[in-house]
DNA sequence: TTACTTTCTGACCAAATGGTCAACTATGGA
DNA sequence: TCCATAGTTGACCATTTGGTCAGAAAGTAA
């Protein structure tokens, strides 16, 4: 990797201007986040920010696509000859895993919900849905062969994203309910495992 | 109701300004809402409402009190005694119900949450840890008798607040993908039955 | 009516907002 | 070396921010 000072800087920068405007975004929302917030947890000046991102809005967008891919990258293909025990477990715990390794970008992701997803509505009726209707039409025929108890897809699927979803976003509840400093490893193990445990028993999955 | 204008007046307009601050906190958060905006919605002059309110700080922490009234009315006691199925589907029908009559309360509190729960955190170590861990322990009870799978009772109290929240705080997402504009009653009985079905199934709890 | 209190509001303020720009300093290839 | 390009930044701008205040308007009680 032997690259030019500039790019390496511009690289740099982008990286550190990201992290940061992710962090401040998902604290404050889109409208109470400020560029000079964003560009003092960066390390620059304000119109050094200016001059890498362009403005406000397209550094959120920017941040809500970088999520999206996330996300995407997540959801895998699904069969009806799969087994559903493993499917969704699989599915329970890669959410958690996007959770715990990503919760910047899940607070920002749900601060641009709770704001009414303005920047999200086409995804959200696009995308998103059709992927939760595949899914839910495998549930369906699961169902109906007796793999699992007949029960409405796609409130699973809510019930596992916001299941998940929640450690993230609210972390500093669980976190001053358990009375710790963060959650560890292990921590998310056991949650993972808990909520597989419920999960698929509540659905009436063997495994 | 005979009442002086005067004081009807000034009920009619805190009540006005209570919700359409509700309103404008929960869908942008503490530093994105602006007293402007919250006028706006309220009807009112941008000094009319400070005159009121004496300052946005407090009226978001009068706010925030109302809420956490509203959720202390919903946590009602609990005994080992008790049937376990009875006491969880109550917990999650009551908690539900409060998602469903007060979305903006409930968005206002992720909000906040979101944000680190800066005007929070005495409630979140304090009173809610304690109800938390009373619950914890006669949870813990029933499973040693049996009446329960030997669950974490609180990632379970977790999973139920999450699960009943999402309607609220994430209601976008949920009326995009589901493609409705709303979710009426009919779709809250349905969703309360599921989750009560799921989680009481999910932690072997008989009824 | 009069006298007094409460409600109401436009004008105003200092500070912060997102964004522009001209001037400056690297950097890297010729 | 020289030059063009890229990176950097403080000064600056119009607008919005939360909040104050003087005084107008309206209600209340005698």
């Amino acid at each position: 990797m032997n690259m030019p000072e500039s790019t390496r800087a511009r690289t740099r920068n982008e990286k550190a201007i990201l992290e940061a405007a992710e962090q401040v975004f998902a604290r404050h929302g889109y409208r109470g986040a400020s560029v000079q917030a964003i560009a003092e947890a960066a390390g620059l000046p304000k119109s050094n920010v200016l001059y890498y991102v362009g403005s406000k809005r397209r550094l959120y967008v920017a941040l809500l696509e970088r999520m999206m891919e996330r996300w995407n990258a997540m959801l895998d293909d699904i069969r009806v000859e799969d087994d559903p025990a493993e499917v969704i477990e699989a599915f329970i715990r890669s959410k958690m895993q996007l959770t715990q390794t990503h919760p910047q970008g899940s607070r920002l992701f749900a601060a641009e919900i709770l704001g009414g997803a303005p920047f999200l509505q086409e995804y959200l009726h696009g995308e998103l849905r059709d992927w939760v209707e595949e899914r839910a039409r495998v549930f369906r025929q699961w169902a109906e062969r007796g793999q699992m108890d007949p029960i409405d897809p796609v409130w699973l699927i809510f019930l596992i994203w916001s299941a998940t979803q929640h450690y993230a976003d609210f972390e500093a509840q669980v976190v001053a309910i358990t009375d710790r400093e963060a959650l560890d490893d292990s921590d998310y193990q056991d949650i993972t495992d808990f909520l597989c445990q419920v999960i698929l028993k509540g659905c009436g999955i063997r495994r």
